[in-house]
DNA sequence: AAGTGGTCTAGACCACCTT
DNA sequence: AGGTGGTCTAGACCACTTA
């Protein structure tokens, strides 16, 4: 797809780049919390290999901005709170509302047609309440559209974003009326791409993260403010 | 919560810090020119530093995008062609429209007297044809506004390709008929900050932006062929 | 005043690209 | 097959933080 020349069969994968997509992907999962410090003796100890290469994946995650580094002091997971949790929400809706207008003259009926499948089976995935599902679908829904857009650097941003926001969609899940927002929106999307129509795919895109973002915020909230007097013990905890 | 905020007095920059920091001032000022392949060797040669924090301020340039690493083949400045200045401009001016918007709340009285007197002189330094005035009272003037944005995240985004691209615009400056409209849409920005205008703030934004896209793009294709598309004599690029 | 852990150096190793 | 240059290891050093 782009110059990365020929697939060269990865022979050897060096240790710094294994460790640094490691700990980018548990990052991002979620499985290395927000506000965890990162040491190099817990790395060396865990990984088995010497302080250098840790050193120089943790370097790369600074500069991809997953961890703050602090000289002489350590590295740590960036914490994720509500503010933050905003501005990238803010600052990712821009850029997909870039890339989707960027990718109306790009798309062509192969593509829509594809978008249509994967719409189908969110939808049902939806009426399933399979939540995996329907995350992974979302997924590949806006994928499968930015990568018409022609703008490689702006899906690098996007891809980053959407992975660490995906982070705290899979602890704190959807509600129910946003699934069902979700499936509206997409199907009003669908049909402007159809269209054409580049005015009202920027509105319908700026509403689709708008709410996305207030859904995931509430649900934040609603789980560090339990907010019960009593013991509300409404639907289990799995 | 983490003590991040505690200004240690940065007592003692670690190398790899001061590397990085200096590294990236020159591929983004254009002193290292995009293309350059960066050896380990010719950084301990100039530096006088063993390869180690080379290294670690090379994966960290790498993650923010500066630089391309090809593992056991070694690093290069990225190459800044056409598709790809318009690819960050577009992504750029996504940004600020977003930054832009989110500012209306917060600009003070204050602030929007400090734009009108850094305004005041931009239109000065174009009437004198100071090209490096006018550079630096643009950015000064649009750092003000989306100081004013709540949202940091987006800054460094913005801070990070403006200065990539004020690179190559110091390299190709400005067309005569660009300072002015500049100075007019500065001034039609600033009147739609004072009124708090959000549609047409985020109209007059990406028209700026757009300008300037074009601009560079026009003076950067001007150069490369002064009008006959000779054969390329430099060749082998890789 | 001691300890923890980040930082830097020197050298050996080996992947990739030549001849 | 040789060379170049990226990669990794082990250890010494020292900044910053404990008590």
């Amino acid at each position: 797809m782009s110059d990365l020349s020929r697939t060269p069969t990865a022979s050897t994968v060096p240790t710094y780049a294994a460790l640094r997509d490691r700990l980018r992907a548990e990052i991002l999962s979620g499985k290395i919390p927000a506000g965890t410090r990162l040491t190099t003796a817990a790395l060396v100890e865990r990984f088995g290999y010497s302080q250098m290469p840790m050193r120089e994946a943790l370097q790369a995650l600074h500069g991809e901005g997953l961890i703050e580094i602090q000289p002489h002091r350590g590295a740590g997971v960036l914490p994720l709170d509500a503010t933050r949790v905003r501005n990238i929400y803010d600052l990712r809706g821009a850029v997909e509302v870039l890339l989707v207008r960027l990718c109306i003259p790009n798309l062509t009926n192969a593509a829509l047609a594809g978008l249509g499948r994967i719409h189908a089976r969110l939808r049902e995935a939806v009426r399933k309440q399979e939540a995996k599902v329907v995350f992974a679908l979302n997924n590949e829904f806006h994928d499968l559209i930015y990568r018409h857009s022609g703008n490689p650097e702006g899906c690098v941003i996007y891809d980053r974003y959407a992975s660490l926001l995906g982070g705290l969609r899979g602890e704190y899940g959807y509600s129910p009326a946003r699934l069902h927002a979700m499936v509206d929106e997409h199907e009003a999307i669908l049909e402007a791409l159809r269209l054409q129509d580049e005015r009202r795919l920027e509105t319908l895109m700026r509403t689709h993260v708008e709410g996305a973002k207030v859904d995931l915020l509430q649900r934040m909230a609603a789980k560090a403010d339990p907010q019960a007097p009593n013991r509300s013990r409404r639907g289990g905890r799995r």
